[in-house]
DNA sequence: AATAGGATCAACCGCTGCGAA
DNA sequence: GTTCGCAGCGGTTGATCCTAT
């Protein structure tokens, strides 16, 4: 159900993800953050704008995020919410961990807002039990296996921030972590699956940091692409920044490897 | 088996708010 | 005070799936 990819006037890629962009998405955001929209498809080497990678980033592929499986008190609590607050649905997705406020506004415009309507002449599901609901509702319950094969384990995930080991704020914050320098490796080398083995011993226990500024141990910046093309832009006239994707990843990997920092 | 129409949901589009220059 | 660029929000679209006939 997803729209067929094609290729806009300015030679941006428009409808559906694949594997590989979805897998190029993550891991960059997963290392570096989030640092700027706008910017980062040039780096990962997307032909995306950085909205579309945005919406797919915090749609779909956050590790935190779930597809399916509305459970009744997740319905009841959207209808209470959009009772209150009506279609703020970024605000009643931050009720709501896992969900995105995308989701959560099909949710309601394909279901919850008949059953509302309907609930007007009948009080429905008040007889319905959550294992009723649950069976009732299967066929939504369906779990896409293909999408939850590269998303870490959402039960560990929240154990791990409810065991308080790292302290995050959010689960927000988890969203747009970064690595510390020593989890960094070559990145081109890595798949999806390598990739989430290489996080599993320490991601979760490392300390997460800002999208901009990778604080290390030393209390020195570690190259994100933000400051590292502040840092080239200050040294090297445009002309000389105009390099290829594959360049500048190779060139801040080596910097990442030598341990090479900028204050 | 074919197909028409409804349902679903990922993705797009346009707008607003906000901070920086 | 104004302009610009970016992030985020909510409405809408359209491809695909599902189901009834």
């Amino acid at each position: 159900m997803v729209k067929s990819a094609r290729y806009d006037s300015n030679g941006l890629k428009k409808g559906a993800w694949s594997e590989d962009e979805d897998n190029k998405l993550r891991a960059y955001i997963q290392r570096y953050g989030h640092w700027n929209w706008a910017l980062l498809p040039k780096f990962i080497g997307l032909s995306r704008s950085g909205k579309s990678c945005r919406l797919r980033w915090m749609n779909y592929l956050r590790p935190n995020i779930k597809h399916g499986n509305f459970t009744k008190e997740e319905d009841d609590l959207v209808i209470d919410l959009h009772n209150k607050l009506g279609n703020k649905w970024s605000t009643i997705a931050m009720k709501l961990p896992g969900r995105s406020d995308n989701e959560i506004k099909n949710r309601w415009n394909t279901h919850l807002k008949k059953r509302v309507q309907s609930d007007h002449n009948v009080s429905s599901t008040e007889h319905l039990g959550t294992l009723e609901y649950d069976q009732a509702n299967s066929k939504e319950n369906t779990v896409n296996k293909t999408d939850l094969q590269h998303q870490p384990d959402v039960e560990n995930l929240l154990a791990g921030v409810s065991s308080g080991s790292p302290s995050y704020s959010s689960l927000t914050e988890i969203s747009s972590c970064q690595l510390s320098g020593s989890d960094c490796a070559l990145f081109s080398d890595l798949t999806p699956q390598t990739f989430d083995e290489e996080l599993e011993d320490n991601f979760w226990s490392d300390p997460f940091l800002t999208d901009i500024d990778a604080i290390t141990p030393l209390g020195n910046k570690l190259l994100s692409p933000f400051n590292f093309v502040n840092e080239f832009s200050s040294q090297y006239s445009s002309q000389d920044l105009m390099m290829t994707d594959e360049c500048l990843w190779s060139m801040m990997d080596s910097y990442v490897e030598n341990n090479i920092f900028i204050n």
